[in-house]
Order: C-alpha cells, then sequence, then structure tokens
DNA sequence: TACTCACCGTGAATTATATCACAAGGATCC
DNA sequence: GGATCCTTGTGATATAATTCACGGTGAGTA
C-alpha cells in the first residue's frame, strides 16, 4: 500500500464496489473487469482501476478480478473484518429505525447498545435490545469497548452527547443531527444531512424549471 | 449569476450556510461576516465568499451581511420560497420517520403521501397521513403534482419504485436503499448510503489503528 | 514456444476545486 | 469632505481529483 493520501470519494466508492462484488458474489459470478465494475455503479473503468491502485494490485492483466477475492481485499481495507460495535444515542424513530436496520448488521456493525435522555422511554423494547439512560452511556461505552456512535437526538443535545462519546472513547461518530459539531482531531465525525440532501435536489429542480421558462 | 458550472459542493454548502443563519435569525443576530459564517460552518471565510459569488454580491464591504437578507437570497437559490410536495414510497421503520421528521417540514417539504407495496400496512395511520397501497402511487403523483421522492423500499423493490415515480412525473429523488438506480437525464437523483457512511468511518479507524501498531 | 488477445496498472494531461492575497468600496469618525 | 478602517469580491495561484492513453503482462491457442 502507498502512504500517499486516498480521496474520502474513493472510499466511499470503494465501499459501493463491495456491496456490489457482495451481490455478484452471492449470484455465483466468480471474475469481473474493471468495466463491469464501472457499469455496476455508475463510474469509468479507469476510476475504478485507479481507486483500487491506492491499495495494491488486485487484479489480473487480461483477465480481470476474481470476484471473491476482490472482496475479501475491499472489505479488509474497510475495516470489516474485525467486528466493529456500535451504539445508537437518541431512541426516536430514527434512532430505532437504524437499531433494526439490516444494511449495518450484515456488513460487520454491532449495535450493541441504544440510549435516550428521555426516561419514559427507558426500559422500551427495541428489537433484541433494551433503551437505556443517558447516564449508563460512558459506563456502556468503556465496558463494552464501543468504537463507534450514532447520533440521532435533536441539534440542541448532540454536541453534549458527542463530548460524552468521545471522553468515553469513542473514535467515530456518525451524526444525523443538523448541527456543526466539534470533536478532537483523532475522532472522526461524518454528518448525515437528511433535509441538506432535499434541498440539493431543490435546486437542481429549480434550475430545470429555469430552463423551462426560455 | 453567471452561467458557469457550480459545484455540487457549494450547493450543499450553500444549504449548511442556510440552516445556520435560519438558527441565527431566530437568536437575533442581524449581520454576520463570511469568517463567522465559516466559523459556525467549518469552512474558511474564502470559500464562503466564493460560495455566495456563484449568485451574486450580497454582502457589504467593510460591514458584512445581513443575516435575514442572506438568507432569504440562499432559500431562493435553494428553491426553498416555493413549496415542495413528497412522497415517501416504503413505510418500513425508515420511511416513517422520515415522514414524521421535523427537519423536512420546516425547511418548505411537504410530504404529501407515503405508501407500501404490502397491503398489511396499507391504511396504517402515520402522523397525519394514512399508509396508501402501491398501485395509487402513479394517480396520486399526477394528480398532486409531486415533484419529489424519497425511496425507503429495499434494494430488490427500489428500481421499479423509481420507474413508476419517474414514469408519473417525479423530477427528484432522495434514495436510501443500498443500490445504483437508473433514471433519466432530467430527474435528479440522490442516494443516501447509510452502511457506506459508517463503512468510510471505519476504514479511518483502521488507519488510526495501524498507526497505533507502530 | 511464439503469437494474439484482453485488460490491468500507471504516468501524463486535463479538469475541477479550494486557497491566497489584494484591490475595491462602503461606513464611520473627526 | 477627507482619511481610516474593515470586510467583501475576485483574479491569480496552488492543490486535488479525474480522465486519458498506452505500455506491460498474464492467459489462451496452435
Amino acid at each position: 500500500m502507498k502512504a500517499e493520501k486516498i480521496p474520502e470519494a474513493t472510499i466511499i466508492r470503494l465501499s459501493v464496489y463491495s456491496r456490489n462484488l457482495q451481490y455478484m458474489e452471492e449470484m455465483g459470478i466468480t471474475k469481473v473487469s474493471s468495466q463491469e465494475i464501472a457499469d455496476a455503479t455508475d463510474g469509468s473503468s479507469a476510476q475504478v482501476r485507479k481507486d483500487l491502485a491506492y491499495f495494491g494490485e488486485f487484479g489480473t492483466r487480461g483477465v480481470g478480478y476474481e470476484v471473491k477475492h476482490l472482496n475479501r481485499h475491499l472489505k479488509k481495507i474497510l475495516g470489516l473484518t474485525k467486528p466493529r460495535s456500535v451504539v445508537i444515542v437518541g431512541a426516536g424513530r430514527l434512532g430505532k429505525a437504524l437499531m433494526l436496520y439490516n444494511g449495518f448488521g450484515n456488513r460487520g456493525f454491532r449495535v450493541m447498545g441504544i440510549f435516550d435522555k428521555d426516561m419514559s422511554k427507558v426500559g422500551e423494547q427495541v428489537g433484541d435490545l433494551t433503551i437505556s439512560p443517558m447516564y449508563k452511556l460512558d459506563q456502556f461505552i468503556k465496558t463494552h469497548n464501543i468504537q463507534m456512535g450514532v447520533v440521532t437526538v435533536p441539534a440542541a443535545a448532540a454536541q453534549e452527547t458527542v463530548d460524552i462519546m468521545t471522553r468515553a472513547g469513542v473514535k467515530a461518530i456518525l451524526n444525523f443531527a443538523p448541527k456543526n459539531l466539534i470533536v478532537a482531531d483523532d475522532v472522526k465525525l461524518r454528518n448525515v444531512d437528511l433535509a441538506v440532501n432535499l434541498e440539493v435536489l431543490s435546486f437542481y429542480m429549480g434550475l430545470e424549471e429555469r430552463e423551462g421558462e426560455k
């Protein structure tokens, strides 16, 4: 593996490649070309090869890639071979939905706990977990060695939530609250902003509408 | 407004600026500098000014921007002044959670209907809407002039869902299914991939872990 | 073994995006 | 009304990401 800096866009694509290779594997496809991966993921074959080149050589010239082999490598690169423990904080509808989302489990993420400040929610069963009170979060992260946190609390409570998480040792946070959060340099933060996504779509719709007026 | 192509990253940031201006407005702040906007959104002041420059001049040299005025313009640019009608297809937990998510409503998006293939869900009440059967989707989009669709069905059903939507006239789609979808050129598609987000975090955690081994 | 084919891997060229740095210009003060 | 201050708006510069294009190489064939 080269020591150069890898674009985040590349990492996102690797994850998408891996998901598609997974599908191919399940369909019994054993070999695939960069062009075929590109077709399945709306990219270019050169892009696929460049992305992979950051991490080594996985293909055979003249032939292509062995699906299983490549997928195994991608999962390794993405850190999906070791189980990743996750807590969800905020047991609103979104938190519960994520808790029960299959997409996490079958990619190696284990949701170990779900927490909420609201004592009236505490004790409620969600799937095979029980909603725990916030004051237990710190201890839970430490004893279960939780690495990742998902934040689905309201914007106003988001910063204090990530503060608790990071002080307890969480190293990566996926934030759904519409708030710009501050974390230490060694903590990786990603924001999923649902309204922003709709607004970007709205912007492009506006462009089309203006086109139509000509 | 200049006719040049605007980076999508700029649009995303404009949406974030607008959200923060909204907060400022609610807090009674009346003027703001590009530096202050940058601080609130983890960016640089030059970036803020460049982003705004694509659309015109909104500030006063030596002073800064008038919060209300700038936010009004940003909302206009993002197409949030005219109400945007949305349908959600897939009344699973995620679909219901999004249906009830306040973040959409207070940014001008109106969720007008929620649909599901599963007849056992049809008739169920979600907030102030009732889950409708899929076969009514096409007609609903046409009669209510729906512009945007949110897809929260399983991956296997996602393509047929967007086909129905786009044939009925939907012009923008927010897709949560982990599937690469194909749409006509005049339809704008955005994917929100929950597992991909966790996998990107997992990748960066892996990097840190490897650092630690040295 | 020599020949051909197919497709990968990658340096070079291009395009896109972000940062820098400063001139321009409105507000304020004397 | 002129001088000073401050922050915008923007051309020039630097950085980053993507695409191009082709050389290199293993596999298959006869």
